[in-house]
DNA sequence: GTCAAGGAGGCACAAACATGCAAAAAGATA
DNA sequence: TATCTTTTTGCATGTTTGTGCCTCCTTGAC
């Protein structure tokens, strides 16, 4: 990767997430922290971004940009995707289905990351374009546009003839007394058969999820491996330690 | 090969790739690379592009991601895409495949229009996501970064389930000689299987792209309906004026 | 205060670069 | 066509740039 590029690439993300730390850019770029912290002097010194300890601030008044990246920073989403990094490693199968956390998990990926996603949700396929060591596999299906993943009798069929290593699942709600729950059947069905497929699943979800209503079909919990989470409330934790789930907080 | 017709070529590959690397382009253009050093040196000097150590960049507003790219410079893609729109009814079922020109005609499509897209390209069908009244159906298959499409034996065997009334082709390169070619015998085969169930076929081409080399794999044109171009060379209005099809510029 | 994490400066190495030169290619003139 | 001239190319040379590692120093959290 050029200089330049990678130079662009760290103003582009502090223009999104307000802030950057050294050690977080040298893992998603793949470059010593030793040469990020001079792309960042040099930035500083161009007047590009306001250098800080640890990282850099983006520069100047906050201005919005009218693209839908509105919602994008979150700051919880953030350190939820950079927990679930740690279980991601080289030449592993990864089934990733849909949500703004697993996007923003997507965005973390180091470029260098070697392996294989199998993904329904257009976004995400998109944003591994420029990770040229993995292979994007994507799902088929009717686009459902809320929540921008394909789904479908195709799409279940499809799963049916693959194996992965680790379902990263996008949770929309959890509660201790139903589990985890969908907004649609259809949803639930390919959430479900994501989960048949994979030998481990990841769960991630923002605390602020925890207490939405309005989602009624449980989605299949017995085989979730790791639960990522802010702070997990103590009955949802007691619920899960007794069958055996890591949770990460 | 000619130096001007080289350096035309670098200048090229930067419009579609935003970047080179020399060592890259002295092996793509069979050059050494101090032959390409001294293109880019030129180039520079004559302010067609950007020089940095490694490669070159595009000059121009900084390019950030596909969804913006297409919008910025290209006035020919969007005059393209308004021609085609008069061929696009309510109703129809739709196969739109890859492609910048077509993504630039999907950001035309009224809001309003209602019916069925079938696409495998992950950008096409995020652009209809405000489009309430087309139901998408996207392809699943196997990322193709280049032009983000999914191609694959799934990709193919899913479009032989489906009928529709248009398929609006995006073309890479246009011959007299050997009539459309593609790069690649994945993509050849899907966009035959999509000329296949599709009444009607609409290919859409922008004029700068008639002479790009490199494309050897010819995809069937038998049955192409219309073809929509800025201003079509003599041969190649010639050729398909024998095959009754239909030339809009 | 202590101490781990972050940062500055120096060093080393590989990759990329400029320059000069000779050979090859292209073009011109007869 | 044959010969001469000009341009273009590839190679050899020393030089510069970018990067990672190392050591020592600074910061800031506790």
């Amino acid at each position: 990767m050029l200089k330049q590029e990678r130079q662009q690439k760290i103003v582009d993300i502090l223009n999104e997430e307000h802030k950057v730390i050294a050690s977080d850019l040298s893992k998603r770029l793949s470059v010593s922290e030793d040469t990020i912290r001079r792309d960042l002097k040099e930035l500083d010194h161009q007047g590009m971004i306001k250098r800080v300890h640890s990282g850099a601030l983006r520069k100047g008044p906050p201005v919005e940009d009218f693209s839908t990246r509105q919602n994008i920073y979150n700051e919880t989403k953030l350190n939820l995707a950079t927990k679930a990094l740690d279980f991601i490693k080289d030449d592993m199968v990864l089934v990733i289905d849909g949500g703004t956390t697993n996007l923003q998990l997507v965005h973390q990926l180091p470029l260098t990351l070697k392996g294989t996603v199998i993904t329904n949700s257009p976004p995400i396929a998109m944003a591994l374009a420029n990770h040229s060591d993995v292979e994007v596999i994507m799902l088929g299906g009717t686009l459902f546009k809320q929540s921008m993943v394909n789904l479908g009798i195709d799409t279940f069929e499809a799963l049916g003839k693959m194996r992965a290593d680790l379902y990263i699942m996008g949770i929309y709600k959890i509660d201790a007394q139903i589990g985890i729950s969908v907004p649609s059947m259809a949803e639930a069905q390919i959430k479900g058969k994501m989960t048949e497929i994979s030998t481990e699943v990841l769960g991630m979800v923002t605390n602020d999820k925890l207490d939405t209503i309005s989602n009624h079909i449980v989605c299949p919990t017995d085989q979730l491996t790791y639960l990522v989470t802010e702070q997990v409330k103590p009955d949802i934790k007691r619920m899960y330690e007794n069958q055996r789930i890591m949770i990460v907080d």
